[in-house]
DNA sequence: TAGGAAGTGCAACGCTGATAGTAGTATCAT
DNA sequence: ATGATACTACTATCAGCGTTGCACTTCCTA
C-alpha cells in the first residue's frame, strides 16, 4: 500500500470500451499494422508501435501471430488480397464491355491513377516489401505474388485477350501487353509517389494517364497515327 | 588464460595492409556502404557491418560524414552521379546516331537491360530510397533526384525530341516519351527484380525488352502497325 | 455456474545498434 | 625531427526493441 506506484488504474479509454473477449482482434491488427508497415517498413515498424496503432496489447500480437514476422507476412497476403479484389472489380468495370475503345481505356487510366487514400498504405508497403525483398522468405513473397498481382495481371490480360479476339487490339503476348498498359498509365506515378509526398493535382495525373493510354494504343512511330 | 576468449589478436588482415594514413577511405566507405545499405536498407543496415565491409574503423565513418544519416545521404548522391553518368554515356551511344529507327532502339533496349552486376547494389539502392523516402530529409530527396534520374530523364527526353525533330518520330511531350520508353522496355524488370532474386534468363530479357521497344513505336491498336 | 478462450497490463531479459571518448600509431609536409 | 592529419582499437553509454512469463479480467459456451 506504500510503495503502491504512483499510476492510477486508468479504465484503457478506447475509443468505444469494446470488450475483451472474441477474436475481432486480428482485424483490428491487420488493419494497424497495415499502416505502420507500410510508413516505416518492417524492421522500423515496431512492435508496440503498432499495438498502439491497433490499440491492442503487444501480447496479442504474440498469441495471434506468433510473433513481427508471422503478422508481417499475414499482413501483405491480407491487403494484397483485398486490393486485387477492387482492383480486379474496377479492370471488369471499365475493360468488361468495350465501346469506344480509346475512350474506354482512357477512362480507366483515369479510373486506375486516381488515388484512392484508403488503399495509400497498401501501396507505400507494396514499396516496402519490394525493397526489402532479400530479408522476406522465399514462400511468403511467392503468396503475396499470387494473392496480389499476378491476380490482377490475370485479370487485365484476360480482358485485353478478349478485346483483341474481338479484333479492337493487336497482341501478340496478353501478359506482356497488360503490363505495358499498367506501366504507362500508372509505372511513373507508382514509382515516384513518395510516401508523405503530396500526391500530384488532379489535372497532372489525368494528363500523365491520358498520355500513357495513347502511348500503348499508337506508340510513337511517325506515320502510324491516325 | 582459462576463460580467455579464442579471439587472438588477428593483425587486421587487410586485402592489402594498406597503411593508415591519408583520406582515401572515403571511397572505400561510399562503395562499403552503398552495399550494405543496398541490401538490408537504410534501419537495418548497421554502422558496425558498413564498417566491417569497407574495412575501416567505425569511428572513422563518424570522423568523415557525421553519422549514419551523413553517410547515407552522401552514400546515395554519389552512386546516383556515378550510374547517371554510365547511363548517359549508353543513351547517346545508342540514341546519338540513328539510322535505323526501330533496330537502333532495340539495341538500346538491349544494353538498357543488361544486368550490370557492377550496378545491381545501385538499382537495390534506388528501391530502398523509394520505400523509405517518408524518412528521407525532403533537401536530400532533391539532391538524388538531380543528381540520377532527372538527369538521365533529361538526356533520353533531349535524344527522342531531336530524332523526332528529324522526323522519326511523332512526340507532343518528349519527358513524357522519356518515361514510356524508359518503363516499357525496363519497368517491369526493375521492379520484379528483387534483390537476392537470380536475374532472368538472357532471352527472356531480350523478349522483354524487345516487345517494350515495338509497344513504344507501334503501340496496340489494331490498323495501325505496319 | 464452471471452464475455457481471448485479451490485457506489467515487468523483465537479452540483444543490438548508434554514438562518443580516448589513447595510440602511421603517414606526410615542413 | 616535429607537428598535423587520418585512422584504428577499445571501451562505455544509452536507448530501443523483440520476446516471454505471469496474474488478472471479461466474455462465450456447455
Amino acid at each position: 500500500m506504500i510503495d503502491m506506484p504512483a499510476r492510477e488504474s486508468r479504465p484503457r479509454l478506447t475509443v468505444e470500451n469494446r470488450p475483451a473477449g472474441r477474436g475481432d482482434k486480428r482485424r483490428t491488427l491487420l488493419d494497424g499494422a497495415l499502416v505502420v508497415f507500410a510508413a516505416d517498413g518492417y524492421s522500423r515498424g515496431s512492435i508496440d508501435n503498432i499495438a498502439r496503432t491497433a490499440d491492442v496489447s503487444s501480447r496479442t500480437i504474440y498469441n495471434q501471430f506468433g510473433g513481427k514476422a508471422g503478422l508481417f507476412e499475414a499482413v501483405i497476403v491480407d491487403s494484397a488480397e483485398r486490393v486485387a479484389e477492387a482492383q480486379i472489380i474496377t479492370v471488369q468495370r471499365y475493360l468488361g464491355r468495350i465501346v469506344d475503345l480509346e475512350a474506354d481505356l482512357i477512362e480507366f487510366g483515369r479510373v486506375w491513377t486516381t488515388p484512392s487514400p484508403a488503399y495509400a498504405p497498401h501501396f507505400a508497403l507494396v514499396r516496402q516489401i519490394i525493397a526489402d525483398a532479400g530479408h522476406i522468405p522465399k514462400a511468403a513473397l511467392r503468396a503475396w505474388q499470387q494473392a496480389g498481382p499476378l491476380r490482377v495481371r490475370r485479370e487485365i490480360a484476360t480482358q485485353l485477350r478478349r478485346i483483341a479476339d474481338a479484333g479492337h487490339l493487336d497482341i501478340a503476348d496478353a501478359d506482356i501487353a497488360a503490363v505495358h498498359l499498367v506501366q504507362l498509365v500508372a509505372g511513373d506515378i507508382t514509382t515516384r509517389t513518395y510516401h508523405g509526398a503530396a500526391s500530384l493535382p488532379k489535372a497532372e495525373l489525368r494528363r500523365l494517364s491520358d498520355a500513357g493510354v495513347r502511348a500503348f494504343l499508337h506508340g510513337y512511330a511517325r506515320f502510324h497515327r491516325k
